[in-house]
DNA sequence: ATTATAATTTAGCCATGGCTTATTTTATAC
DNA sequence: GTATAAAATAAGCCATGGCTAAATTATAAT
């Protein structure tokens, strides 16, 4: 049926954000040792209070952890969903550019298809990596 | 900027939809003749409220055109944007079966992936594609 | 310490895309 | 040709994720 995939696409759609926004706190982390609003913002490309409003249903939902005014912590969940969604999206990146794609489509592209990738496709785009690196 | 791909991302979503009803209209018209709101609803997995309403903004936008009551035809702009997304969605699709993904999450996978790849990376896409024809 | 600046939050707006329930119109069956 | 079933629409709800303008709180500078 095909109604199944598209549901499925839009499910994948509800956790894009989540996933976007935890990757990014944890680089901030690991950056700068802080992760803040007004930075999570600008590396997101909207306003403050929608970045805001975004990391309160985050807070909502157990992946951050935040008092007001002060700078946000990834929870446990957080961490975790942090970590899985960097591999793909490295994984997605390595791929793109094992096959030849330049490294700025690579980056813009990775961005989008990253949410849309099986493990079973996940595991194809290993190979060619793999492959490509032993030629 | 990093800010740039999650804008470019935002924008691809914004014509997923689009995208998606009137490549399915163009297959409905093209397999029965017709474009109904029910088959629509039905195949895109919502309610046919829903469909409506996506319907009555995509008119609204020039890609449709329906009487009250009647069924659904594609604009010229419609139709157009349906034939390159399908072209965009079978070249996904095919890729994914040339690196070894099974039919049926190369199906899953391609209707959310295609709406993120650029035509460089349509490109790589396309020489996987004749190279694994070739062998 | 006070002032100025920067960061965060609040309030309120909008569009999209979901839903259900109820109504209206069209098509079908008899 | 009328009753019934099916399809489409209307009305009204909700969450997400955008925005701006204004208020509050925290930080930095002198």
């Amino acid at each position: 049926m095909q109604a199944a995939r598209f549901t499925q696409v839009r499910e994948a759609h509800k956790t894009e954000a989540t996933e976007d926004y935890v990757e990014l706190i944890d680089d901030l982390i690991s950056a700068n040792g802080e992760a803040r609003l007004v930075d999570v913002a600008n590396r997101m490309g909207v306003s403050q209070p929608t970045a805001g409003k975004t990391l309160a249903r985050l807070q909502r939902d157990g992946y951050i952890n935040s008092e007001p005014y002060r700078s946000i912590f990834l929870t446990r969940l957080g961490k975790d969903l942090a970590d899985a969604s960097r591999l793909r999206h490295e994984i997605v990146f390595e791929f793109l550019q094992a096959i030849g794609v330049g490294k700025e489509a690579a980056k813009r592209d990775s961005e989008g298809m990253e949410h849309h990738v099986s493990e079973e496709t996940l595991k194809a785009f290993k190979n060619i990596i793999r492959q490509s690196k032993n030629k």
